[in-house]
RNA sequence: GCCCUCGUAGCUCAGUGGAUAGAGCAUCGGCCUCCGGAGCCGUGUGCACAGGUUCGAAUCCUGUCGAGGGCGCCA
């Protein structure tokens, strides 16, 4: 059952109850499912939007379209009702509940729940599906700094960006993720400079990294170039070391120790993000702009939107709304973070025709900044959106986890993980908009109750699998053999347990839910709507028994259909959210 | 001081301008001869405050108060 028939319908009989003045209606009729169910299975609002414009009471308009409605009896369609003060309230005969079951199943895992904005252009008022839809969208987060481990505060990047990306990927979007490592600049060098210190037994330096994996990444380099460990694979570097004398081979050691500090702090982190189940399509390496760089440079001084001050080179950015102007290169003739940053968004708007960052609420400042220098390069900054996540907070035991960078005093992310499992942190950082501070208690999201939303959905796909296991290895014979198999025809209409019809009826919202996380980048309707998909199947598991004594097999034969579509949802939903959808727990 | 986000139930949070503002947890009380009780059902309380726009505002606008984040020749 198509929403568009109904909107075809209603948009029929507003045609004809405002005939003669409805010539330059322009108005987009919306349905939304009524919170209540005796307000009907769809709703519209359009009395009262154009009740005005026409000169018409609202309830008078949408009593004539309801009448229109009625004497049509139009198919699904079993009746239609005005209500004040304007609503037009559609109840549908409920075979359009069985036909949406028979979707589900026929479409499947693969199919159910999928769109393709790119040909879905035309339903939408305000944002064209088209559009948002354009042909590339390059989805960048985490781009945490290789200058040690994740932590717990990267935690809700990442599996918002993983999650929004297999959302957008479900609704036909070409989408590619990325990760932007910041290998070049004084951080580097300040975190080259700790493990360097620590490898000579010296204190750290006062702006240097102080976390206990400097120690063990120090004696991690220390070994693996003890020469008889390394002597298989290092051959090259021998001989280069014996080779030069001494200020270059130090300049040698230390661009050696560099290089293997950035790349083991990059395997550190595909370690932890991989254990959360998230591929980056591409890890894209500040250092290969160098010359992107320079030529960003003399793209702003032709646009004129650069200018010199003190010594150094000035963006004008407060010509763009940011509230002062910015540093592009320091008077030591280094750059700031902000020119990279620049080349780095104009090679991919080269490379995407839609951008999507996500960033921290600490660097939500950057926004401005970086949309300024873009438009200062004529390029379209509507381009870029930015999706500001705010910080979380974590508790133990109710009492706020101080994080201090300074003394090394952080949680990991890796163990984060390790007390939660990967699935516990999707689904618990993904439960809350991004918009919202978070706080997440570490105890209840690492407990296995019901405390705990993840297991709870879980739990309700483990309980369909459980169901199938017992129909299908049943010692009774005739219970296997009376269940009707895939193709066979089965009558649904033994459906009629008020439970069973909320259940298709939440099941078949699905679709819609996956469309507005897409439009809206909001995965936290995905997880809310996982929920009540849960909390209908278990208020129907407990009221309605699939197979025993007493199930006459035409309605265990429907209850496995519901059944095993509801685990195509699930399985679905929570496959989008990046967590497993088990057979056991 | 300026900018961004937020302020909804005791707590954690939903709520694309719509109808009687919802969940979970906590509290209290029910439900296992039954497919996994990691479950189900019931039980009170709330839109920070003040204006405005609208037929209609938790939602949009303005102001006040409060929280977090930012405002560096750091990233």
């Amino acid at each position: 059952m198509s929403q568009l028939l109904l909107i075809d319908a209603i948009g029929n009989a507003l045609k004809e109850a405002t005939s003669a003045k409805s010539d330059d209606l322009n108005v987009e009729i919306l349905l939304e499912r009524p919170a209540l169910a005796e307000h009907g299975d769809w709703s519209s609002n359009i009395a009262l939007v154009v009740a005005k414009q026409l000169s018409l009471k609202p309830l008078d308009l949408a009593s004539q379209l309801a009448e229109i409605l009625n004497r049509d009896r139009l198919a699904h369609i079993e009746r239609a009702e005005a209500v004040a003060p304007g609503f037009l309230n559609l109840f549908l005969t409920s075979d359009w509940l069985y036909e949406a079951l028979e979707g589900v199943l026929q479409k499947g895992v693969k199919n159910f729940a999928r769109h393709d904005f790119r040909k879905e252009g035309e339903l939408e008022k305000d944002k064209p599906k088209k559009d948002i839809a354009a042909q590339k969208t390059l989805i960048e987060f985490v781009s945490a700094n290789p200058t040690g481990p994740l932590h717990a505060g990267h935690a809700k990047g990442a599996v918002l960006g993983d999650s929004l990306a297999r959302v957008l990927e479900r609704c036909g979007l070409n989408v590619k993720t990325e990760f932007y490592v910041n290998d070049l600049g004084v951080q580097i060098e300040n975190y080259v400079n700790s493990i360097e210190a620590k490898i000579n037994n010296e204190e750290i330096p006062e702006d240097g990294y102080q976390g206990v994996y400097i120690e063990q990444w120090a004696e991690e380099f220390s070994k693996s170039q003890e020469p008889s460990k390394t002597a298989s694979n290092t051959t090259s570097d021998k001989s280069d070391d014996v080779a030069n004398d001494e200020t270059s081979k130090t300049l040698k050691d230390r661009s050696k120790l560099r290089k293997w500090a950035i790349e083991k702090a990059l395997a550190d982190h595909k370690e932890v993000l991989t254990s959360l189940d998230i591929e980056f399509d591409n890890w894209f390496s500040e250092s290969s702009l160098e010359p992107a760089i320079d030529k960003t440079l003399k793209d702003l001084k032709q646009s004129n939107a650069i200018y010199e001050k003190d010594g150094a080179i000035w963006l004008k950015t407060s010509e763009y709304g940011d509230d002062k102007d910015r540093v592009l290169v320091k008077s030591d003739g280094t750059a700031t973070y902000l020119l990279p940053d620049i080349a780095y968004h104009i090679d991919k708007l080269k490379r995407a025709d839609r951008l999507i960052n996500i960033w921290g609420a600490d660097h939500h400042g950057y926004v401005s900044r970086v949309k300024a220098a873009i438009s200062a390069l004529g390029q379209n900054p509507e381009r870029i959106e930015f999706i500001i996540s705010q910080l979380v907070r974590l508790e133990s035991d109710g009492q706020e986890i101080k994080i201090s960078k300074r003394t090394g005093d952080i949680i990991e992310l890796r163990d984060l993980v390790e007390m939660l499992k990967s699935d516990a942190v999707r689904f618990t950082f993904l439960l809350h908009s991004p918009d919202s501070a978070q706080t997440v208690d570490l105890e209840k999201a690492a407990a296995k109750s019901m405390d705990n939303p993840v297991y709870y959905v879980q739990y309700a796909h483990t309980r369909i699998c459980s169901i199938l296991e017992k129909v299908e290895t049943a010692p009774d014979a005739t219970i296997r053999n009376s269940v009707t198999k895939d193709n066979g025809a089965v009558d649904l209409t033994t459906l009629i347990h008020p439970a069973e019809l909320e259940l298709i009826r939440k099941l078949s919202e699905m679709p819609d839910i996956v469309e507005a996380v897409a439009k809206e980048l909001a995965p936290h309707r995905l997880t809310g709507y996982l929920i009540e998909l849960a909390k209908s199947f278990h208020s129907f598991y407990h009221d309605c028994q699939v197979v025993g004594e007493g199930i006459s097999p035409e309605l265990t034969n429907a209850r496995l259909k519901l059944i095993k579509a509801v685990q195509i949802g699930l399985a679905i939903g929570l496959n989008l959210c990046g967590v497993s959808a088990p057979k056991k727990m």
